[in-house]
RNA sequence: GGAGGGGUUCCCGAGUGGCCAAAGGGAACAGACUGUAAAUCUGUCGUCAGAGACUUCGGAGGUUCGAAUCCUCCCCCCUCCA
């Protein structure tokens, strides 16, 4: 068993803030004395249920608790989802079916096991106790914090400067989340660096109500393939952690050195000195950066599928790309038709492209080949027979076969 | 309750009667160069089998030879005052 200065040095590593250092320090003390583990709870939003690395940087970290023998509540808020943590769009999100919820949850489970421990986890939901709340125990709720407090929430704060309008409901959201806190007897809290105050409002509450108070550990937000801005779904910058391995590895790859390195820390098991070490070899032109960029393909797509698959997603992609030569898993698609099809309509059969005006502009472009040989002629037509293969761009590949 | 601002093609945003399939930027895609990196350069970026035609500017009507632009009604968003 580690001591307790390693377990910190572990647990606080990659964190951004930790409130209450030595509050944690007593309370491993205390587990470690109790043979009780801590609780440690993450809250997750129900309608996305498309898990991408992202998330991951919260989970890894959740796993660090688990593998210390502590328990994580894995909250999905339901309950809160239905309002939205405050953005300023003020967009009311459609309410979720109870059917929704339990297979979102279901989609979630599939994934975050690939990290988390499903001994060590227990998955709850804040409408179990939240629905049972009363206006009258709401409106108690609201009596714990003054509004002078909301108003330091940084985008609350600048919204009322500047004139726009927050919404009295938008206030709920932190109180809430902050119960949920409450709720569970949270020992520990962790959240991205943009949840900051929601997770210091669980202490409030808290300490109001004679808890003691959760400590708060906040991860920093994973940047997408963009480079800029933070990973999401909706701005499709993402990788998934349900991706093939092909994607996963091509993916990684196609990250700009900079960024690479930002993944190197955030995600990688390598040691910060580790890391540097591989930054100097790439300064001094020691190593490649590619070659130090396939490394963390490589980690991370066997993260989430397995070594094997890893090492064939690095041959695929050696095969296809530096040689510009064919994947493996080319999609086959099957096409019937008595006559000669006509290339650009056959590109849209095959969703190849969105539009036949699409489809022409790609031949134009030269992005097309049949069999190897860039079509350059816009009147082409294909006949049924036998199979074809097809390449538009540099990675949409499709063989057909005419029946 | 009163006053005002606004809804344009994936996003932002220009456009106030014909020269508008609609400026500019972003994103995206293709090509070149590469390490499928970034950066850069070039091109494309509503649909239809190219010329040309057709459908788009919140919705429905109307005026006009002609409407994203003018009129009427409706829907939605935002701000200020109370």
């Amino acid at each position: 068993m580690a001591t307790i200065e390693e377990q910190i040095a572990l647990l606080e590593r990659g964190v951004v803030d930790c409130i209450g250092h030595d509050e944690l320090l007593k309370k491993l003390e205390k587990s470690e004395e109790s043979g009780v583990p801590l609780r440690i709870k993450a809250g997750f939003d129900p309608t996305a249920p498309d898990l991408h690395l992202g998330h991951t940087v919260l989970l890894q970290k959740l796993k660090h608790f688990q593998d210390l023998g502590h328990d994580v509540y894995f909250l999905i808020g339901d309950f809160t989802g239905m309002i939205g943590d405050p953005t300023g769009k003020s967009e009311t999100r459609k309410a979720l079916t109870r059917e929704d919820v339990a297979a979102n949850a279901e989609s979630y489970k599939e994934q975050v096991f690939k990290i988390l421990d499903p001994e060590k986890t227990k998955v709850v939901f804040n409408s179990d106790w939240l629905a049972n709340l009363d206006s009258f125990d709401m409106i108690r709720l609201a009596s714990e914090l003054t509004v002078a407090r909301m108003l330091e929430r940084e985008d609350f704060k600048v919204r009322f400067r500047d004139g726009n309008p927050i919404s009295i409901h938008e206030f709920m959201y932190p109180l809430i989340q902050g119960y949920d806190s409450v709720a569970l007897k949270a020992d520990v809290e962790l959240g991205g660096t943009d949840q900051l105050f929601n997770l210091l409002m669980g202490r409030d509450l808290q300490r109001s109500r004679g808890q003691e108070p959760q400590v708060v550990l906040t991860l920093p937000l994973l940047e997408g393939l963009d480079g800029v801005n933070k990973m999401s779904k909706s701005l499709g910058n993402y990788i998934g952690v349900s991706e093939p391995a092909n994607d996963i590895y091509g993916k990684v790859l196609s990250a700009s050195d900079e960024l690479m390195f930002r993944y190197y820390e955030l995600l990688s098991d390598l040691s910060s000195e580790d890391i540097a070490a591989l930054r100097a070899d790439m300064d001094s032109g020691a190593r490649h950066p590619k070659e130090i960029k396939q490394q963390l393909a490589r980690e991370l797509t066997s993260r989430f599928h397995s070594d094997e698959a890893a090492l064939q997603a690095e041959e695929n992609f050696e095969k296809v790309f530096r040689k510009g030569g064919l994947p493996d898993d080319i999609a086959k698609k099957k096409i019937h038709s008595d006559e000669d099809i006509w290339l650009p309509q056959l590109l849209v059969d095959l969703e190849m492209v969105k539009s036949t005006s699409d489809g022409r502009r790609m031949i134009k472009q030269n992005a097309v080949s049949l069999d190897g040989v860039k079509v350059t002629e816009m009147k082409t037509n294909v006949s049924p027979q036998g199979e074809l293969l097809i390449k538009v761009g540099k990675r949409r590949f499709c063989k057909v076969v005419f029946e």
